[in-house]
DNA sequence: GAGCAATATAACTCAGACAATTCATGGTAA
DNA sequence: TTACCATGAATTGTCTGAGTTATATTGCTC
Protein backbone atom coordinates (compact mmCIF):
# COMPACT_ATOMS: atom_id res chain seq x y z
CA UNK A 1 0.00 0.00 0.00
CA UNK A 2 2.97 2.42 0.53
CA UNK A 3 4.69 1.77 -1.95
CA UNK A 4 4.91 4.67 -3.90
CA UNK A 5 5.84 6.60 -0.54
CA UNK A 6 8.26 4.09 0.58
CA UNK A 7 10.18 4.47 -2.82
CA UNK A 8 10.04 8.06 -2.80
CA UNK A 9 11.47 7.89 0.88
CA UNK A 10 14.04 5.36 -0.79
CA UNK A 11 15.28 7.83 -3.35
CA UNK A 12 14.94 10.80 -1.03
CA UNK A 13 17.78 8.85 1.49
CA UNK A 14 20.20 7.99 -1.25
CA UNK A 15 20.02 11.61 -2.37
CA UNK A 16 21.11 12.87 0.66
CA UNK A 17 24.26 10.90 0.41
CA UNK A 18 27.25 12.02 -2.03
CA UNK A 19 27.58 8.95 -4.20
CA UNK A 20 27.26 5.98 -1.77
CA UNK A 21 24.84 3.31 -2.63
CA UNK A 22 22.11 1.98 -0.85
CA UNK A 23 24.54 -0.33 1.56
CA UNK A 24 26.87 2.17 2.10
CA UNK A 25 24.45 4.77 3.63
CA UNK A 26 23.12 1.91 5.41
CA UNK A 27 26.76 1.04 6.74
CA UNK A 28 27.44 4.28 7.67
CA UNK A 29 24.17 4.91 9.35
CA UNK A 30 24.97 2.10 12.04
CA UNK A 31 28.13 3.05 12.21
CA UNK A 32 27.14 6.34 13.11
CA UNK A 33 24.74 4.86 15.88
CA UNK A 34 27.32 2.68 16.74
CA UNK A 35 30.55 4.85 17.70
CA UNK A 36 27.95 7.61 19.11
CA UNK A 37 26.87 5.10 21.55
CA UNK A 38 23.19 4.96 20.70
CA UNK A 39 24.00 1.09 20.04
CA UNK A 40 26.41 0.41 22.90
CA UNK A 41 29.08 -2.80 22.95
CA UNK A 42 27.27 -6.13 23.72
CA UNK A 43 23.95 -4.68 22.11
CA UNK A 44 22.16 -7.18 19.70
CA UNK A 45 20.89 -5.31 16.29
CA UNK A 46 17.47 -6.71 15.04
CA UNK A 47 17.78 -9.80 13.02
CA UNK A 48 18.60 -9.10 9.37
CA UNK A 49 14.52 -9.95 8.13
CA UNK A 50 13.64 -7.65 11.12
CA UNK A 51 15.99 -5.06 10.28
CA UNK A 52 15.73 -5.13 6.12
CA UNK A 53 12.21 -4.87 7.26
CA UNK A 54 12.53 -1.59 8.94
CA UNK A 55 15.01 0.04 6.82
CA UNK A 56 12.39 -0.88 4.29
CA UNK A 57 15.62 -2.41 2.16
CA UNK A 58 16.18 -6.26 1.19
CA UNK A 59 18.12 -8.53 3.12
CA UNK A 60 20.82 -8.09 0.73
CA UNK A 61 21.64 -4.77 1.11
CA UNK A 62 21.32 -5.04 5.18
CA UNK A 63 24.20 -7.91 4.37
CA UNK A 64 26.56 -6.05 2.86
CA UNK A 65 26.49 -3.36 5.21
CA UNK A 66 27.14 -5.46 8.07
CA UNK A 67 29.78 -7.30 5.94
CA UNK A 68 31.19 -3.63 5.67
CA UNK A 69 30.61 -2.74 9.80
CA UNK A 70 32.50 -6.26 10.17
CA UNK A 71 35.17 -5.46 8.42
CA UNK A 72 35.67 -2.33 9.82
CA UNK A 73 35.67 -4.25 13.89
CA UNK A 74 32.32 -2.56 14.79
CA UNK A 75 30.52 -5.56 14.59
CA UNK A 76 30.85 -9.50 14.78
CA UNK A 77 28.01 -11.57 13.62
CA UNK A 78 27.30 -15.34 14.18
CA UNK A 79 24.58 -17.73 13.33
CA UNK A 80 22.06 -18.17 16.16
CA UNK A 81 23.52 -15.30 18.14
CA UNK A 82 23.10 -12.68 15.92
CA UNK A 83 25.02 -9.66 15.13
CA UNK A 84 26.52 -7.56 18.29
CA UNK A 85 28.29 -4.72 18.45
CA UNK A 86 32.18 -5.50 19.03
CA UNK A 87 33.75 -3.86 22.54
CA UNK A 88 35.57 -0.47 21.70
CA UNK A 89 38.83 -2.24 22.47
CA UNK A 90 38.35 -4.10 18.98
CA UNK A 91 37.27 -1.06 16.76
CA UNK A 92 39.54 -0.04 13.97
CA UNK A 93 39.18 3.28 15.16
CA UNK A 94 42.23 4.50 12.66
CA UNK A 95 40.19 3.72 10.00
CA UNK A 96 39.13 6.28 7.90
CA UNK A 97 35.57 5.61 7.30
CA UNK A 98 35.29 4.66 11.27
CA UNK A 99 36.76 8.03 12.44
CA UNK A 100 35.31 9.75 9.88
CA UNK A 101 31.75 8.95 11.76
CA UNK A 102 32.84 8.93 14.95
CA UNK A 103 33.68 13.04 14.18
CA UNK A 104 30.57 13.19 12.09
CA UNK A 105 28.16 13.63 14.80
CA UNK A 106 29.46 14.80 18.36
CA UNK A 107 33.59 15.26 18.18
CA UNK A 108 33.71 13.74 21.75
CA UNK A 109 36.38 16.38 23.05
CA UNK A 110 38.47 13.33 24.82
CA UNK A 111 38.92 11.77 21.71
CA UNK A 112 39.75 14.41 20.10
CA UNK A 113 42.58 15.14 22.39
CA UNK A 114 43.90 11.40 21.56
CA UNK A 115 43.75 11.77 18.38
CA UNK A 116 45.88 14.79 18.09
CA UNK A 117 48.22 13.05 20.62
CA UNK A 118 49.06 10.40 18.34
CA UNK A 119 49.71 12.99 15.35
CA UNK A 120 51.61 14.61 17.48
CA UNK A 121 53.83 11.67 17.49
CA UNK A 122 53.72 10.09 14.51
CA UNK A 123 54.04 13.12 12.17
CA UNK A 124 56.99 15.19 12.77
CA UNK A 125 59.03 11.80 13.06
CA UNK A 126 57.05 11.13 9.47
CA UNK A 127 58.83 14.87 8.63
CA UNK A 128 62.05 13.81 10.26
CA UNK A 129 61.85 10.62 7.65
CA UNK A 130 61.20 12.29 5.23
CA UNK A 131 63.55 15.14 5.43
CA UNK A 132 66.58 12.08 4.92
CA UNK A 133 64.54 10.07 2.55
CA UNK A 134 63.02 12.94 -0.05
CA UNK A 135 63.63 12.79 -3.67
CA UNK A 136 63.72 15.76 -5.66
CA UNK A 137 60.67 15.24 -7.22
CA UNK A 138 59.19 14.54 -3.95
CA UNK A 139 60.63 17.74 -3.19
CA UNK A 140 59.25 19.69 -5.94
CA UNK A 141 55.72 18.26 -5.22
CA UNK A 142 55.78 19.81 -1.99
CA UNK A 143 56.79 23.31 -3.51
CA UNK A 144 54.61 22.99 -6.26
CA UNK A 145 51.95 22.72 -3.34
CA UNK A 146 53.04 25.62 -1.69
CA UNK A 147 52.35 27.59 -4.54
CA UNK A 148 48.95 26.87 -4.83
CA UNK A 149 48.58 27.36 -1.30
CA UNK A 150 49.75 30.70 -1.39
CA UNK A 151 47.66 31.25 -5.23
CA UNK A 152 44.17 30.28 -4.09
CA UNK A 153 43.85 30.94 -0.64
CA UNK A 154 43.11 28.08 2.28
CA UNK A 155 38.98 29.42 1.91
CA UNK A 156 38.84 27.56 -1.23
CA UNK A 157 38.15 24.32 -2.43
CA UNK A 158 41.83 24.60 -4.69
CA UNK A 159 43.68 25.94 -1.43
CA UNK A 160 42.80 22.97 0.44
CA UNK A 161 43.23 20.51 -2.20
CA UNK A 162 46.72 22.03 -2.48
CA UNK A 163 47.14 21.47 1.68
CA UNK A 164 46.51 18.07 1.08
CA UNK A 165 48.90 17.43 -1.78
CA UNK A 166 51.82 19.32 0.51
CA UNK A 167 50.92 17.11 3.04
CA UNK A 168 50.66 13.71 1.18
CA UNK A 169 53.50 14.52 -1.05
CA UNK A 170 55.75 14.91 2.23
CA UNK A 171 54.12 11.82 3.45
CA UNK A 172 55.23 10.11 0.30
CA UNK A 173 59.14 11.24 1.19
CA UNK A 174 58.88 9.70 4.19
CA UNK A 175 59.27 6.26 2.43
CA UNK A 176 57.16 4.46 5.04
CA UNK A 177 53.63 2.84 3.62
CA UNK A 178 52.46 2.24 7.53
CA UNK A 179 53.60 6.25 8.22
CA UNK A 180 51.58 7.15 4.92
CA UNK A 181 48.34 4.84 5.49
CA UNK A 182 48.18 6.24 9.50
CA UNK A 183 48.40 9.77 8.71
CA UNK A 184 46.77 10.34 5.38
CA UNK A 185 43.40 8.73 6.26
CA UNK A 186 43.35 10.89 9.81
CA UNK A 187 43.96 14.04 8.35
CA UNK A 188 41.77 13.52 5.37
CA UNK A 189 39.48 12.78 8.27
CA UNK A 190 39.70 14.96 10.48
CA UNK A 191 39.84 18.59 7.88
CA UNK A 192 36.76 16.66 6.06
CA UNK A 193 34.88 16.60 9.23
CA UNK A 194 36.20 20.30 10.46
CA UNK A 195 35.60 22.13 7.56
CA UNK A 196 32.25 23.19 8.14
CA UNK A 197 32.94 24.02 11.92
CA UNK A 198 35.60 26.13 10.61
CA UNK A 199 33.49 27.92 7.98
CA UNK A 200 32.05 30.36 10.94
CA UNK A 201 35.44 30.97 11.87
CA UNK A 202 36.83 32.92 9.25
CA UNK A 203 39.96 34.52 11.55
CA UNK A 204 42.65 31.87 10.76
CA UNK A 205 46.43 32.85 10.53
CA UNK A 206 48.46 33.18 7.30
CA UNK A 207 49.64 28.91 7.03
CA UNK A 208 52.00 29.52 4.29
CA UNK A 209 55.05 30.46 6.47
CA UNK A 210 54.30 27.47 9.10
CA UNK A 211 54.37 24.79 6.01
CA UNK A 212 57.13 26.81 4.49
CA UNK A 213 59.61 25.96 7.70
CA UNK A 214 58.49 22.15 7.15
CA UNK A 215 59.41 22.63 3.11
CA UNK A 216 62.72 24.12 4.06
CA UNK A 217 63.85 21.68 6.56
CA UNK A 218 62.82 18.82 4.40
CA UNK A 219 64.81 20.18 1.32
CA UNK A 220 67.82 20.81 3.51
CA UNK A 221 67.48 16.86 5.12
CA UNK A 222 67.55 18.15 8.34
CA UNK A 223 65.49 16.10 10.33
CA UNK A 224 65.53 17.75 13.82
CA UNK A 225 64.09 21.10 12.26
CA UNK A 226 61.76 18.99 10.22
CA UNK A 227 60.20 17.17 13.01
CA UNK A 228 60.09 20.56 15.19
CA UNK A 229 58.15 22.28 12.46
CA UNK A 230 55.46 19.46 12.05
CA UNK A 231 55.04 19.17 15.62
CA UNK A 232 54.07 23.50 15.23
CA UNK A 233 52.27 22.81 12.24
CA UNK A 234 50.24 20.13 14.20
CA UNK A 235 49.84 21.77 17.13
CA UNK A 236 48.35 25.24 15.41
CA UNK A 237 45.97 22.74 13.81
CA UNK A 238 44.79 21.58 16.77
CA UNK A 239 44.70 25.37 18.55
CA UNK A 240 42.32 26.15 15.40
CA UNK A 241 40.16 22.89 15.71
CA UNK A 242 39.59 23.02 19.77
CA UNK A 243 39.25 27.09 19.37
CA UNK A 244 36.73 26.77 16.66
CA UNK A 245 34.71 24.05 18.76
CA UNK A 246 34.40 26.06 22.16
CA UNK A 247 34.59 29.60 21.53
CA UNK A 248 33.30 30.98 24.15
CA UNK A 249 33.11 28.05 27.42
CA UNK A 250 37.24 29.00 27.49
CA UNK A 251 36.69 30.88 30.89
CA UNK A 252 34.10 29.27 32.72
CA UNK A 253 36.66 26.96 34.74
CA UNK A 254 34.62 24.86 36.14
CA UNK A 255 33.58 23.28 33.36
CA UNK A 256 37.14 21.56 32.92
CA UNK A 257 37.47 19.28 36.08
CA UNK A 258 36.44 15.93 34.32
CA UNK B 1 26.85 -33.14 -13.35
CA UNK B 2 29.92 -32.33 -10.90
CA UNK B 3 27.89 -31.60 -8.24
CA UNK B 4 28.74 -33.88 -5.35
CA UNK B 5 32.93 -33.05 -6.30
CA UNK B 6 32.35 -28.88 -5.70
CA UNK B 7 30.39 -29.82 -3.30
CA UNK B 8 32.98 -31.88 -1.74
CA UNK B 9 35.64 -28.98 -2.55
CA UNK B 10 33.59 -26.37 -1.43
CA UNK B 11 33.59 -28.02 2.33
CA UNK B 12 37.39 -28.52 1.63
CA UNK B 13 38.48 -25.22 1.33
CA UNK B 14 36.04 -24.27 3.94
CA UNK B 15 37.46 -26.67 6.40
CA UNK B 16 41.36 -25.53 6.29
CA UNK B 17 39.88 -22.02 7.25
CA UNK B 18 39.77 -21.31 10.76
CA UNK B 19 35.82 -20.24 11.00
CA UNK B 20 35.87 -18.01 8.72
CA UNK B 21 32.35 -18.14 6.84
CA UNK B 22 32.27 -18.41 2.60
CA UNK B 23 32.58 -15.04 1.80
CA UNK B 24 35.29 -14.32 4.78
CA UNK B 25 37.73 -16.48 2.28
CA UNK B 26 36.78 -15.32 -0.26
CA UNK B 27 37.67 -12.46 0.75
CA UNK B 28 40.62 -13.27 2.57
CA UNK B 29 42.20 -15.02 -0.97
CA UNK B 30 41.70 -12.39 -2.72
CA UNK B 31 43.08 -10.23 -0.18
CA UNK B 32 46.45 -12.03 -0.48
CA UNK B 33 46.25 -11.84 -4.07
CA UNK B 34 46.03 -8.19 -3.76
CA UNK B 35 48.34 -7.08 -1.02
CA UNK B 36 51.17 -9.82 -2.82
CA UNK B 37 51.02 -8.47 -6.27
CA UNK B 38 49.04 -11.30 -8.12
CA UNK B 39 46.41 -7.88 -8.41
CA UNK B 40 48.02 -5.35 -9.37
CA UNK B 41 46.66 -1.45 -8.48
CA UNK B 42 44.45 -0.39 -11.75
CA UNK B 43 43.77 -4.02 -12.59
CA UNK B 44 40.04 -4.56 -13.16
CA UNK B 45 38.79 -8.14 -11.59
CA UNK B 46 36.56 -10.20 -13.32
CA UNK B 47 32.58 -9.74 -13.27
CA UNK B 48 30.91 -10.94 -10.23
CA UNK B 49 28.97 -13.88 -12.41
CA UNK B 50 32.03 -14.46 -13.87
CA UNK B 51 34.32 -14.26 -10.77
CA UNK B 52 31.37 -16.03 -8.13
CA UNK B 53 31.48 -19.08 -11.53
CA UNK B 54 35.21 -19.82 -11.56
CA UNK B 55 35.28 -20.04 -7.82
CA UNK B 56 31.78 -22.08 -7.38
CA UNK B 57 30.08 -19.99 -5.34
CA UNK B 58 27.01 -17.90 -5.35
CA UNK B 59 27.22 -14.04 -6.32
CA UNK B 60 26.09 -12.95 -3.01
CA UNK B 61 29.04 -14.55 -1.25
CA UNK B 62 30.84 -12.91 -4.01
CA UNK B 63 29.78 -9.72 -3.48
CA UNK B 64 30.23 -9.47 -0.06
CA UNK B 65 33.69 -10.43 0.11
CA UNK B 66 34.13 -7.51 -2.21
CA UNK B 67 32.50 -5.52 0.03
CA UNK B 68 34.73 -6.45 2.76
CA UNK B 69 37.56 -6.02 0.48
CA UNK B 70 36.08 -2.61 -0.36
CA UNK B 71 35.83 -1.49 3.03
CA UNK B 72 39.65 -1.87 3.63
CA UNK B 73 40.58 0.04 0.69
CA UNK B 74 41.83 -2.86 -1.59
CA UNK B 75 39.31 -2.16 -4.19
CA UNK B 76 36.81 0.21 -5.47
CA UNK B 77 33.86 -0.74 -7.51
CA UNK B 78 31.39 0.95 -10.10
CA UNK B 79 29.09 0.07 -12.65
CA UNK B 80 29.96 -0.33 -16.20
CA UNK B 81 33.70 0.00 -14.86
CA UNK B 82 33.57 -3.03 -13.06
CA UNK B 83 35.51 -3.64 -9.61
CA UNK B 84 39.04 -2.35 -9.96
CA UNK B 85 42.13 -2.69 -7.68
CA UNK B 86 43.03 0.47 -5.66
CA UNK B 87 46.34 2.38 -5.49
CA UNK B 88 48.60 1.17 -2.72
CA UNK B 89 48.14 5.01 -1.16
CA UNK B 90 44.53 3.72 -0.32
CA UNK B 91 45.15 0.56 1.14
CA UNK B 92 44.34 0.86 5.27
CA UNK B 93 47.47 -1.42 5.66
CA UNK B 94 47.51 -0.58 9.45
CA UNK B 95 43.76 -3.16 9.50
CA UNK B 96 44.55 -6.26 11.31
CA UNK B 97 43.13 -8.20 8.33
CA UNK B 98 45.06 -6.31 5.83
CA UNK B 99 48.34 -6.95 7.70
CA UNK B 100 47.67 -10.54 8.26
CA UNK B 101 47.59 -11.10 4.68
CA UNK B 102 50.64 -8.94 3.82
CA UNK B 103 52.60 -10.94 6.22
CA UNK B 104 50.85 -14.30 5.27
CA UNK B 105 52.30 -14.70 2.33
CA UNK B 106 55.52 -12.81 1.59
CA UNK B 107 56.53 -10.52 4.64
CA UNK B 108 58.12 -8.16 2.16
CA UNK B 109 61.39 -7.15 3.62
CA UNK B 110 61.49 -3.49 3.16
CA UNK B 111 57.49 -3.39 4.54
CA UNK B 112 58.64 -5.15 7.48
CA UNK B 113 61.37 -2.34 7.94
CA UNK B 114 58.98 -0.08 7.86
CA UNK B 115 56.48 -1.44 10.05
CA UNK B 116 59.19 -1.93 13.54
CA UNK B 117 59.64 1.71 12.03
CA UNK B 118 56.38 2.89 13.19
CA UNK B 119 56.07 0.58 15.98
CA UNK B 120 59.57 2.11 17.26
CA UNK B 121 57.90 5.43 16.97
CA UNK B 122 54.61 4.68 18.22
CA UNK B 123 54.84 2.24 21.15
CA UNK B 124 57.47 4.07 23.16
CA UNK B 125 55.63 6.81 23.21
CA UNK B 126 52.27 4.81 24.24
CA UNK B 127 54.79 3.24 27.27
CA UNK B 128 55.94 6.92 28.17
CA UNK B 129 51.81 8.10 28.28
CA UNK B 130 51.28 4.95 30.62
CA UNK B 131 53.89 6.14 33.22
CA UNK B 132 52.07 8.91 33.27
CA UNK B 133 48.38 7.73 33.28
CA UNK B 134 48.05 4.26 34.32
CA UNK B 135 45.78 3.22 37.52
CA UNK B 136 46.59 0.44 39.86
CA UNK B 137 44.00 -1.54 38.18
CA UNK B 138 45.91 -1.41 34.92
CA UNK B 139 49.26 -1.74 36.93
CA UNK B 140 47.52 -5.23 38.68
CA UNK B 141 46.98 -6.36 35.15
CA UNK B 142 49.95 -5.77 33.83
CA UNK B 143 51.55 -7.87 37.22
CA UNK B 144 49.40 -10.52 37.03
CA UNK B 145 50.15 -11.18 33.12
CA UNK B 146 54.35 -10.59 33.87
CA UNK B 147 53.86 -13.85 36.19
CA UNK B 148 51.54 -15.75 33.64
CA UNK B 149 54.71 -15.05 30.96
CA UNK B 150 56.65 -16.67 34.01
CA UNK B 151 54.95 -19.32 34.71
CA UNK B 152 54.47 -20.77 31.39
CA UNK B 153 56.81 -20.34 28.99
CA UNK B 154 56.59 -18.43 25.69
CA UNK B 155 56.64 -21.89 23.75
CA UNK B 156 53.17 -22.11 25.37
CA UNK B 157 49.93 -20.77 24.55
CA UNK B 158 49.05 -19.46 27.45
CA UNK B 159 52.50 -18.07 27.65
CA UNK B 160 51.85 -15.96 24.57
CA UNK B 161 48.63 -14.87 25.82
CA UNK B 162 49.96 -13.59 28.59
CA UNK B 163 52.25 -11.68 26.94
CA UNK B 164 49.84 -10.40 24.60
CA UNK B 165 47.48 -9.31 27.82
CA UNK B 166 50.83 -7.36 29.41
CA UNK B 167 50.87 -5.36 26.54
CA UNK B 168 47.34 -4.99 26.16
CA UNK B 169 47.45 -3.73 29.49
CA UNK B 170 50.13 -0.82 28.80
CA UNK B 171 48.05 0.42 26.07
CA UNK B 172 44.63 0.51 28.23
CA UNK B 173 47.07 2.39 30.62
CA UNK B 174 48.33 4.66 28.18
CA UNK B 175 44.41 5.88 28.25
CA UNK B 176 44.55 6.76 23.95
CA UNK B 177 41.94 5.05 22.15
CA UNK B 178 43.74 5.57 18.89
CA UNK B 179 47.20 4.10 19.99
CA UNK B 180 45.61 1.05 21.66
CA UNK B 181 43.43 0.31 18.60
CA UNK B 182 46.67 1.10 16.06
CA UNK B 183 49.11 -0.60 18.39
CA UNK B 184 46.99 -3.46 19.46
CA UNK B 185 46.37 -4.36 16.34
CA UNK B 186 49.81 -4.67 14.44
CA UNK B 187 51.26 -6.41 17.90
CA UNK B 188 48.42 -8.86 17.03
CA UNK B 189 48.91 -9.32 13.48
CA UNK B 190 52.73 -9.55 13.49
CA UNK B 191 52.89 -12.15 16.35
CA UNK B 192 50.11 -14.14 15.15
CA UNK B 193 51.95 -14.48 11.45
CA UNK B 194 55.50 -14.75 13.14
CA UNK B 195 54.62 -17.30 15.53
CA UNK B 196 55.10 -19.81 13.35
CA UNK B 197 58.06 -18.94 11.52
CA UNK B 198 59.86 -18.97 14.87
CA UNK B 199 58.79 -22.19 15.77
CA UNK B 200 61.61 -23.48 14.05
CA UNK B 201 63.79 -21.27 15.78
CA UNK B 202 63.82 -22.11 19.52
CA UNK B 203 66.62 -20.16 20.37
CA UNK B 204 64.75 -17.23 22.08
CA UNK B 205 66.21 -15.30 24.70
CA UNK B 206 64.49 -14.90 28.44
CA UNK B 207 61.82 -11.96 27.40
CA UNK B 208 60.96 -11.57 31.39
CA UNK B 209 63.87 -9.11 32.41
CA UNK B 210 62.74 -7.02 29.04
CA UNK B 211 59.18 -6.79 29.82
CA UNK B 212 60.24 -6.53 33.77
CA UNK B 213 61.75 -3.40 33.28
CA UNK B 214 58.99 -1.83 31.38
CA UNK B 215 56.55 -3.01 34.29
CA UNK B 216 58.65 -1.23 36.64
CA UNK B 217 59.00 2.81 34.75
CA UNK B 218 55.59 2.30 34.34
CA UNK B 219 55.09 1.21 37.66
CA UNK B 220 57.23 4.14 38.88
CA UNK B 221 55.49 7.01 36.66
CA UNK B 222 58.62 7.19 35.17
CA UNK B 223 58.14 8.46 31.46
CA UNK B 224 61.32 8.51 30.22
CA UNK B 225 62.39 5.17 31.54
CA UNK B 226 59.09 3.83 30.01
CA UNK B 227 60.25 5.04 26.81
CA UNK B 228 63.65 3.64 27.06
CA UNK B 229 62.38 0.09 28.04
CA UNK B 230 59.96 0.01 25.72
CA UNK B 231 62.30 1.26 22.37
CA UNK B 232 64.30 -1.83 23.66
CA UNK B 233 61.34 -4.80 23.91
CA UNK B 234 60.66 -3.36 19.79
CA UNK B 235 64.05 -3.18 19.13
CA UNK B 236 64.86 -6.92 20.40
CA UNK B 237 61.40 -8.18 18.84
CA UNK B 238 62.64 -6.68 15.61
CA UNK B 239 65.80 -8.95 15.94
CA UNK B 240 64.18 -11.69 16.13
CA UNK B 241 61.66 -11.46 13.77
CA UNK B 242 64.63 -10.54 11.41
CA UNK B 243 66.92 -13.20 12.86
CA UNK B 244 64.29 -15.71 12.33
CA UNK B 245 63.77 -14.70 8.99
CA UNK B 246 66.69 -15.37 7.55
CA UNK B 247 68.80 -17.53 9.71
CA UNK B 248 71.42 -18.91 7.02
CA UNK B 249 71.46 -16.30 3.93
CA UNK B 250 73.73 -13.89 5.51
CA UNK B 251 76.77 -15.20 4.47
CA UNK B 252 75.48 -15.42 1.23
CA UNK B 253 76.09 -12.29 -0.27
CA UNK B 254 75.37 -13.31 -3.75
CA UNK B 255 71.93 -14.16 -2.84
CA UNK B 256 70.93 -10.35 -1.83
CA UNK B 257 71.34 -8.94 -5.28
CA UNK B 258 67.46 -8.45 -5.66
C1' DG C 1 25.52 -32.58 38.98
C1' DA C 2 28.03 -33.51 34.65
C1' DG C 3 28.02 -34.77 30.14
C1' DC C 4 25.58 -35.50 25.87
C1' DA C 5 21.79 -35.30 22.32
C1' DA C 6 17.77 -32.91 20.31
C1' DT C 7 15.98 -28.46 19.02
C1' DA C 8 15.23 -23.88 17.77
C1' DT C 9 17.11 -19.71 16.01
C1' DA C 10 19.85 -16.91 13.86
C1' DA C 11 23.12 -16.03 10.15
C1' DC C 12 24.70 -18.11 5.84
C1' DT C 13 24.31 -19.47 1.04
C1' DC C 14 22.03 -20.06 -3.12
C1' DA C 15 19.41 -18.92 -7.58
C1' DG C 16 17.30 -15.87 -10.82
C1' DA C 17 15.29 -11.72 -12.00
C1' DC C 18 15.03 -6.75 -12.57
C1' DA C 19 16.77 -1.91 -11.75
C1' DA C 20 20.20 1.74 -11.74
C1' DT C 21 24.48 3.68 -13.10
C1' DT C 22 27.86 5.09 -16.21
C1' DC C 23 31.12 4.63 -20.01
C1' DA C 24 31.21 4.56 -25.04
C1' DT C 25 29.33 5.34 -29.41
C1' DG C 26 27.47 7.91 -32.90
C1' DG C 27 24.81 11.58 -34.52
C1' DT C 28 23.66 16.48 -34.71
C1' DA C 29 24.42 21.29 -34.59
C1' DA C 30 27.45 25.32 -34.08
C1' DT D 1 36.25 20.32 -36.92
C1' DT D 2 34.57 20.56 -32.39
C1' DA D 3 31.31 20.49 -28.83
C1' DC D 4 27.34 18.69 -27.13
C1' DC D 5 23.63 15.42 -26.48
C1' DA D 6 20.80 11.22 -27.00
C1' DT D 7 21.18 6.31 -27.28
C1' DG D 8 22.87 1.81 -26.16
C1' DA D 9 25.44 -1.64 -23.75
C1' DA D 10 27.89 -3.56 -19.93
C1' DT D 11 28.43 -3.98 -15.12
C1' DT D 12 27.32 -3.45 -10.59
C1' DG D 13 23.35 -2.77 -7.54
C1' DT D 14 18.98 -4.38 -5.50
C1' DC D 15 15.23 -7.43 -4.68
C1' DT D 16 12.75 -11.86 -3.59
C1' DG D 17 12.21 -16.34 -1.60
C1' DA D 18 13.97 -20.57 -0.66
C1' DG D 19 16.99 -23.93 1.53
C1' DT D 20 21.43 -24.82 4.45
C1' DT D 21 24.57 -24.52 8.25
C1' DA D 22 26.36 -23.28 12.65
C1' DT D 23 25.53 -22.73 17.52
C1' DA D 24 23.31 -21.55 22.09
C1' DT D 25 19.86 -23.54 24.73
C1' DT D 26 17.14 -26.96 26.48
C1' DG D 27 16.25 -31.31 28.22
C1' DC D 28 17.54 -35.92 28.84
C1' DT D 29 20.43 -39.56 30.51
C1' DC D 30 23.87 -41.34 33.47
Amino acid sequence: MSSKKSSAARANARARRKSLRLHGTIARDLGVLIVSGRYKPGDILNGEIDASDRLQVSRTAYREAVRILAAKGLVESRPKVGTRVSPQARWHMLDPDVLSWIFEFEPDDNLLANLFELRKIVEPEAAALAALRRTNEELEAMEKALQGMAAHTLASEAGRLADQEFHSAMLRASGNAFIVSLTSGVGAAVSWTTIFKQRHNPLRRDPIPDHQKVYEAVKASDPKAAHAAMLNLVELAQLDTTNSRKPKVAKTATSARS
